[in-house]
DNA sequence: TAATATAGTTACCAAAAAGTAAGTATTGCG
DNA sequence: CGCAATACTTACTTTTTGGTAACTATATTA
């Protein structure tokens, strides 16, 4: 598929938060710093294997930090880089984007 | 899941327009009104069945315009609706950002 | 009359993503 | 000693997504 290899710049945003776990993730670190267990308590509905996948994916991406303390019962943090918090904008767009079509659709219904 | 009904607006935008063929699609279309066979022909990769279902998904949207010519063989024109284009901001943004991003990882490796 | 072109649809199969549930590691505490 | 707490990891299963290839419908054309 000649399509796989990403290419458009579009397609690497999207490949780096295009789905609901990561934009999820990425609200609540835009929060503040939060711990592996907040996290999973947080996102409602997110398995621990899928929000561990999540997390590795964007630490890997470099949108995230993860900060493991020599503790027991250990403790991790995960904070935003600079780079995360830079996708403050996409998300800020897609959010007054989506508020509008949710109205508009909204406004159709009651038309009909 | 408590998240599988989409809440957020964020989550709106997302589900409409957050995977590579509906960004592949909304590329042509902003270009101008294709055909249904154009649009295959241009988007390298799609198979006919995945190209129809994303089309009809996006016309229910209220994304895309679907106009059938009554003709044989037949002929299907498919254009963005003014909904459809103003989500030319969002591809812009996630363009831009990309971009960066792209730029960014590239000098970083070049540093190591 | 038979082939052609276009825009599908359908049945079947493969791959990817995500959930479930159980297991691991470690140290402090009772 | 044995249990609690936290952050995972792993094996297995389910769900979702998408591909392939064959089939359909029909006016026009040779």
């Amino acid at each position: 598929m000649a399509n796989k290899k990403i290419g458009c710049p579009v397609e690497v945003t999207l490949s780096l938060v295009g789905d609901k776990w990561k934009v999820f993730i990425l609200k609540e670190l835009l929060e503040r710093t939060k711990r592996f267990g907040e996290l999973h308590r947080a996102i409602s509905g997110i398995s621990q294997k899928t929000l561990t996948q999540q997390l590795r994916q964007m630490e890997k991406d470099g949108l995230v930090k993860r900060k493991v303390y020599a503790e027991v019962p250990p403790r991790v943090e995960y904070s935003l880089t600079k780079i995360g918090r830079s996708l403050k904008s996409i998300l800020d767009a897609m959010h007054k984007w989506g508020g509008n079509y949710a109205a508009l659709k909204c406004k159709e219904q009651q038309d009909e």
